[in-house]
DNA sequence: GCTTGATCCTCTAGTGACTAGAGGATGCAG
DNA sequence: CTGCATCCTCTAGTCACTAGAGGATCAAGC
């Protein structure tokens, strides 16, 4: 089993050596093993759990999800149910968070048509941004727009 | 000229009243007017002000970038030059959002619809998530993601 | 006048998922 | 042996708020 230290698993998965620590402080890597010089010492097998949290994050997982869908892949003899439900909701989050943008890019859209090429007394840009009833749709706040 | 205590204003623009005294601080808001009892007291050029602000941020543009907006605003002579700008910027940031979340949601979709009825062991979702050369496309960090 | 509940004040700390930096120890190559 | 890279811990910063402590004041109803 060949070991690696805290650099060579970032550059192995592309994940910085920070977040790498970072995320033995939340409990989603396991203490590793310290070598004599007190440095972390990790295998193979946490080169695969660290993959998978990658990959997990890339798809918009949220810690405390991936931390479910971790504790499920080393339980392989529980239900499924948890994980396939898990993505469907990500999923539904993903659609929403898209909808909401096509929305705003329809609304910039128009700011930006409207640009003008003159001084700000008459520009569309400041008055669109002013006048929210210029607004062909509704718009909601960003707040839920956060990966 | 009517004049509006902090709640009031949070009530006719629909921001919080915690919102609105972190835009103080910030430096979005001017320091208020305070009647004798210490409360903040605000006129109308504060409200518009302040739906300026909510607008632009519901448009999804960074508190940095509403400073310099809100400059402009109060300064009509100048070029309205980098308005157009920022709205251009804020377009493409969108834009590139969107685009990184179809991926994801192909992803995703992908995942769900491999969705199992048994045993984690042989369960797709945790496979397909533990082994990124399933992937159809090359999906970025959703660091970029955030609104 | 008294109570009750809403509103207001300041200040501090928490959110999520990292990132950056201080300040120092160790390892390795030339 | 002299750099420079890598490692360690710990703290604080990012963004745009949000929540709570601990208290003062106000308006309405009895």
């Amino acid at each position: 089993m060949p070991i690696l230290s805290i650099g060579a698993l970032a550059k192995a998965t592309d994940v910085k050596v920070t977040t790498i620590r970072f995320y033995e402080q939340i409990g989603l890597l396991p203490e590793p093993l310290r070598a004599s010089n007190d440095r972390r010492v990790y295998d193979e097998r946490t080169l695969s759990r660290l993959a998978f949290i990658k990959h997990a994050r890339q798809l918009g997982f949220a810690v405390d999800a991936i931390r479910t869908l971790l504790q499920l892949s080393d339980h392989p003899e529980q239900s499924c149910e948890q994980a396939n439900l898990l993505a469907a909701e990500q999923l539904a989050a993903v659609d929403s968070k898209i909808a909401r943008l096509e929305a705003l890019r329809g609304e910039l859209q128009r700011v930006v048509s409207a640009a003008c090429q003159g001084r700000v007394s008459d520009c569309r840009v400041i008055e669109v941004l002013s006048d929210h009833s210029h607004c062909a749709a509704e718009h909601d706040a960003p707040s839920a727009l956060a990966s």
